[in-house]
RNA sequence: GUGGCCGUAGCUCAAGGGCAGAGCACCAGACUGUGGCUCUGGGGGUUGGGGGUUCAAAUCCCCUCGGCCACCCCA
């Protein structure tokens, strides 16, 4: 075969989407009892969204969408980002008119053009919420506190959450220079990448991954003394909501987030399962991201979630998924004509039933096969034998037992076998 | 975008210049109308793709695509 997916796009197969149905069920649950809608944004936006959203110089913007210019000349992107998508549609139909906040969340994929490796791919699925029109501490509490609560739900333990604020406009600056002026006599001592971070990002420099450059970074000013009164008293107040509500979080001035629009709370959630790709999931505070796209100032607090992630680390923690599903009927032909079993099969779904029919005309012993590979429970014989006398054969697969039912009372009698089970 | 390791049947892997194989899976038969166990047989491959060296390439060389892992970055 030469055709293949498309790199980092990899195919979800049947035996995998159970798993996949009953995490997406049960974070729409966790974010149905908190109060959130979904919403369901398109899957491409006009590509300014993510460069004024998410900002220019981000890696995002520089060299990881799927931009594309379709056939009227309009430059689209693949949604490369949950949150900036989701504030354009706030603003657009002006969600803040059916009264503040509005409390929303998604499950969608997410396309980016990165390098595969273990957990990350090039297109993924976010499962993200939002609370836009609140500048209030306890709107961060509640959706980290939902995020939490998402994760738990699983059946996995409390994250391990690492929160700090990047501050506002009033202190980032400030702190961006003491920091500069902490760096620039040391740059002579710090990997390329750290002397490119000096200059693009360098919040960024903070959580360099090489030993010597970490050491360089643990001696430097942390952004929580920087804070100025309005950003320390918000960090005050998260932090307060969060003990009331029993979310435990260590506060990590070296955690930094990727994206421009953020201000004040930003946190990041870690797990050890999953190689270097650690994040299950990250957000924040972005009370400029509504004015970066052209509309009002407002304050919106949100996170985004990885479900790929979350699968790898429910299979390494060993949480049971559901199965495949069998059907709880397999309808097998000897003699017959096929139009029968299929009446018959049709007739049973409307009762609810889940029915596989043969339709490979195969020998009985074949279909005997099948039936069991699928874990059928029952197996319904329609023999033409059988057929004469006015009843078919019905076998329970665990057991071998078998009886006659009568074909004139063959649904219930088939319902109420299968229902007792 | 950078680096390392790796691509042989649906899956797991042999064959390291000389006829492409095994186990499992799949299909059929033994069991003429009954799954699991056993036995017998069968179908399956441009050895990821392209080029080169050679009498001869899965095997050696180059390019390319893909997978895994790490960097960068992120969920």
């Amino acid at each position: 075969m030469e055709i293949r997916a498309p790199r980092g796009m990899p195919d979800i197969l049947p035996a995998e989407t159970p798993r996949w149905q009953t995490v997406e069920a049960t974070l729409r649950e966790v974010a149905r009892r908190h109060g959130y809608g979904e919403i369901r944004t398109p899957v491409a936006e006009h590509t300014e969204v993510f460069q004024r959203g998410v900002g220019a110089a981000t890696d995002i913007v520089e060299k990881e969408m799927y931009t594309f210019t379709d056939r009227g000349g309009r430059s689209l992107t693949l949604r490369a980002e949950g949150t900036a998508p989701v504030m354009r549609a706030f603003l657009e139909h002006n969600l803040g008119a059916q009264g503040l906040p509005a409390r929303v969340y998604y499950v969608c994929p997410i396309f980016r053009y990165d390098r595969p490796q273990a957990g990350r791919y090039r297109q993924h699925t976010q499962f993200g919420a939002e609370v836009i029109g609140s500048p209030d501490p306890a709107a961060d509490a509640e959706v980290l506190g939902l995020a939490v609560r998402a994760v738990e739900a699983l059946g996995l333990a409390h994250p391990d959450v690492h929160l700090s604020s990047v501050g506002d406009a009033t202190c980032r600056p400030r702190y961006l220079e003491a920091l500069r002026a902490y760096y620039r006599p040391r740059l002579g001592d710090v990997c390329d990448d750290c002397r490119r971070r000096f200059e693009t990002a360098p919040l960024r420099l903070l959580d360099c991954k090489r030993a010597p450059d970490r050491e360089i970074a643990r001696g430097a000013p942390r952004i929580l003394d920087y804070l100025c009164g309005a950003c320390g008293a918000h960090l005050a107040g998260v932090r307060a909501h969060l003990d009331a509500m029993g979310i435990r979080y260590t506060i990590d001035p070296m955690i930094v987030r990727g994206l421009d629009y953020y201000t004040r709370t930003a946190w990041e959630a870690l797990s050890g399962r999953l190689g270097a790709q650690n994040a299950v999931f990250g957000g924040g505070r972005y009370d400029r991201l509504a004015e970066q796209l052209g509309g009002p100032p407002t304050p919106g607090v949100g996170f985004g979630m990885g479900l790929e992630r979350l699968l790898l680390v429910l299979q390494q923690e060993g949480v049971a998924g559901a199965g495949a599903s069998s059907p709880e009927l397999f309808i097998a032909t000897a003699g017959t004509e096929p139009s029968r079993a299929l009446a018959l099969a049709d007739r049973l779904r409307r009762d609810g039933l889940s029915v596989t029919v043969d339709v490979m005309a195969r020998g009985l012993r074949a279909q005997m096969k099948q039936a069991d590979r699928l874990g059928a429970a029952f197996v319904l014989l329609l023999g033409e034998d059988e057929l004469r006398r006015g009843v078919a054969v019905l076998r329970e697969m665990a057991t071998g037992q078998q009886e006659d039912v009568a074909l004139a009372r063959l649904g219930e009698a088939v319902a109420s076998r299968v229902r007792a089970r």
